[in-house]
DNA sequence: CTATTATTAGAGTATATACTCTAGTGAGTC
DNA sequence: GACTCACTAGAGTATATACTCTAATAATAG
């Protein structure tokens, strides 16, 4: 692998662990066993590698969030996008941690992240839609529609923060991608009232896999398997 | 005023305008034009500072969030806590913005906030309970409303990264505290498929109160303002 | 007035951080 | 074998950052 490749390798997952802010590029070249110089003859600054692991990001997020405007949306397909977008959003997690330093840090950055957001709430509202069209929740207004989109934006970008701050996740346990999509039930129970009568018990059947499990209870779970092996 | 009062005072100013992470503790020293010794003799560390205000803003926020058991809620009491939430986040507007480094820093503060989140999270949730006896929302099964507040929650302290990173902020125009108070405006809109046909108008009409306005209007009612004084 | 304590200034320090500069090396080309 | 050129090492630098130390001054108590 190219050595290129491996500085954004190694940056993402340095940056995913620790955070961007405790992560120095001496870090990266250290942890790469290159040398600094080496690191900086391939980026200019700390920034450039930022921008092009959000490159990676969006193309990665775009990719996913393509809605086929040929043919129905079905439940398979939500199922599908939420989990696409809590993945996309684990492999890339630090970056909404440090989200506002590193827009005020980088005008390119700023402009296309604000765009990226906007295709995600157009994405997002274009679900709702189609939602509607298969007979899977019940049509909004334009209006209603949008508000919600944020909503449903809002609470997925906000979700990790939740976890890792407000959460019972003790020192030494760090979040899994599991729990990270435990925010999919959140985002599902948004949808709730406005579910049809087909669908309600699918869809409410969906949100149950992704319920919560209290810590006690998962503790208890592994407990058992202990004990079972 | 005390030194030490100056202190925390200019350390909020400074961290709110520009970013807990954008300001050093001789920056702090520089505003107020005292020495860095004189700083330290107050405070072991910029942490013990930060955790200070954390608590003044935890105070704050427990003081308004204090649900009366003795009575019933009303739609005044709903404006009343939405209004004093989207204050208290204005004021202390810094410290979601480099939350988790902030709690990575400091147990305490980590400790503090874990709980100060769950007590947020049950007020929030006791809302809703009294809304429900009141009449405003239909009642709902424990989970759900358990799971609403969450979001409501997640709402609430994410409307202003939003705001900051993907609405359409140029450079120079700053946030303020009206538009962050739109954030009312998508608490609301989490409500309304709950609302009961008694109140879903009155409720409409004070979301409507805070519906965001588009740039252009803003900036015609503001040309519109200038062509008359 | 004296002794003590609280407060302050200001120079100084150890470390970190982002980044630069120079001197290469090694693989391929003519 | 000379030359190029992408790539790399590693020492070095300017600046910043959090924080310390000493000495001095104001405030207060006895």
């Amino acid at each position: 692998m190219k050595t290129r490749d491996k500085i954004l390798l190694s940056s993402l997952e340095l940056f995913n662990e620790r955070g961007e802010r405790n992560i120095t590029t001496n870090h990266i070249a250290g942890h790469l066993a290159i040398s600094p110089g080496n690191l900086y003859y391939h980026f200019r600054n700390k920034s450039d590698i930022i921008y092009e692991i959000f490159l990676e990001y969006e193309k990665l997020v775009d990719f996913y969030l393509d809605i086929p405007e040929d043919r129905a949306i079905t439940l398979e397909d939500l199922t599908f996008y939420l989990e696409s977008v809590f993945d996309g959003l684990w492999s890339y997690r630090f970056f909404h941690r440090d989200l506002e330093y590193l827009l005020d840090s980088d005008r390119r950055l700023r402009q296309d992240y604000r765009e990226f957001t906007n295709r995600c709430l157009a994405a997002i509202s274009r679900i709702f839609e189609k939602l509607a069209e298969a007979g899977i929740i019940q049509p909004q207004p334009d209006e209603l529609r949008s508000a919600m989109s944020l909503n449903v934006w809002l609470v997925i970008t906000n979700w990790m923060a939740f976890l890792k701050t407000a959460h019972a996740l003790e020192e030494s346990a760090s979040l899994t991608l599991n729990e990270l999509k435990q925010g999919i039930y959140q985002v599902l129970t948004l949808e709730i009232p406005y579910l049809t009568p087909e669908y309600r018990e699918r869809v409410m059947a969906l949100r149950e896999k992704y319920r919560p499990r209290l810590p006690e209870a998962a503790e208890m779970e592994g407990e058992a398997l202990r004990k079972k092996g």
